[in-house]
DNA sequence: TCAACAAATATTACATACACTTTTGCCGCT
DNA sequence: AGCGGCAAAAGTGTATGTAATATTTGTTGA
């Protein structure tokens, strides 16, 4: 069992968030689990992630606890901490999830109205969107720069819907490995084409106020990325005959 | 500020989880905050709390990360955990997270099926519904029983879903304080039989395979527990004159 | 060759000491 | 009195040692 593999990604270098080497250990053990450098169902070990990151093993231990708590790891009495396994199942039930807190996200905001900042945010990037997809076919980058403009019209509706428990469990959904939206982003123009297309009817049901349209649309919209993942995943697995439970990460 | 209030309920007892102190305090610091006997807003002292448990610091702030994980409490760097707010209208909120949610769960559970042993527990659980309200009229506990009936319905639904994150979702919207199920009680007997009727139809939904049927219904079931607690919570705020910010625990 | 057991090793659980940060409260000043 | 600043106190963050538990390794006997 060579198990040394993986863990030699983090580097112990002194990390962003300054005063709290927990909060900085944790960032980095997330970004290793979910960027997929190590396995799924693999076993973290305090000392040695505390040696990697030349640290002691108390904050180690907190980023290791905090992290379970986002699900992100398992925990097991006098065994520690290992990688929570996410079949391909339970990503796409993850996306599913999503596409219903989502929706719920969608009638809160228009049930309780955008702040003049949060509209100028959304109808920025709706305009960044059309701007981009107005050439009807994509260069290099534009995936990345539509990413961010999605994640920006999201981000706000969810800021709009004011639940702070809605906003962490989509957070969750987010952070499932693996299927992080950072890691797909192999989709055609005709696919974000249609996707931007429904952030225009989304946001005309929230203006509009009408709750109830508004989530029944981000379902929708959600489930269509589902979808779109779905048929991602079938195809590569086909290509790549690796197995079909999506262990490795995607291309970046 | 005489802050020693509260956290005297805690008691240095072992523990029921043998074996790992900080899964014990957990459980005992969950239980105070449930129940209210911390108030929200409070900051809970490390080296207090393991005096008053009787362990060193170690594990009580294994404790409080595990806590703040599941979202009952706050962490502030170089600050501490405090008890979280839950106002009114998170609480309300977190109803309607849960109808959404639990839809999912019983549109999963008519998709993937139950096993036998879950048929069995939920027609067990239906039919001692049945029995307990022929009557037409609650005696001394029979809500309590019926809690206990209501709680097997959905945990085996939940089950039937298979699905790890989302059973720990529902969980977490089960675990808001104060508007924990368990506080509540003062539940009409003609509430109760409406309930209990939405579990048959739910249930044969799930039987006849029809998902969206089940999803909807399920919706429905939950919102309408929350229109009562909110007509419960007005009811008793209009009652007795405290504020109406939901401070206190319910009468058991 | 394999199973069962025991010693050795590895790893986690807990306690505690020290470092650093925040809070408290006192004092002198205006 | 009210305010600013400094020092003491309290509290959290980190490191490390020890105890308890799990895992591996090695040995013995069938």
């Amino acid at each position: 069992m060579t198990d040394q593999t993986g863990q030699a990604i983090l580097e112990p270098t002194g990390g962003s968030r300054a005063g709290n080497r927990a909060l900085s250990v944790m960032d980095q053990i997330r970004e290793a689990v979910l960027n997929g450098s190590v396995a799924a169902g693999k076993r973290l070990n305090e000392v040695r992630l505390s040696r990697t990151l030349a640290v002691s093993r108390t904050p180690v231990r907190a980023a290791l606890q905090a992290l379970a708590g986002e699900g992100l790891l398992d925990y097991a009495p006098n065994r520690g901490f290992t990688v929570r396994e996410f079949p391909l199942d339970a990503i796409v039930d993850a996306y599913e999830i999503r596409a219903s807190l989502e929706g719920v996200a969608a009638r809160f905001a228009a049930e309780r109205g955008l702040s003049p900042d949060e509209k100028a945010t959304i109808e920025r990037s709706l305009g960044a969107g059309d701007r981009l997809l107005e050439r009807g076919s994509f260069e290099a980058g534009d995936l990345t720069i539509y990413r961010e403009i999605n994640g920006d019209f999201h981000d706000t509706l969810l800021a709009a819907a004011r639940n702070r428990m809605l906003a962490e469990m989509i957070r969750i959904c987010h952070h499932v490995p693996v299927s992080s939206s950072r890691n797909i982003v192999a989709f055609e123009h005709r696919d974000v084409r249609r996707r931007h297309d429904d952030h225009h009817r989304i946001y005309e049901a929230v203006i509009a106020r009408e709750p109830w349209r508004a989530e029944m649309l981000m379902r929708e919209h959600v489930s269509s990325v589902k979808a779109s993942l779905v048929k991602f995943l079938t195809e590569r697995s086909r290509d790549n005959e690796t197995d079909a439970a999506a262990a490795g990460p995607l291309p970046g």
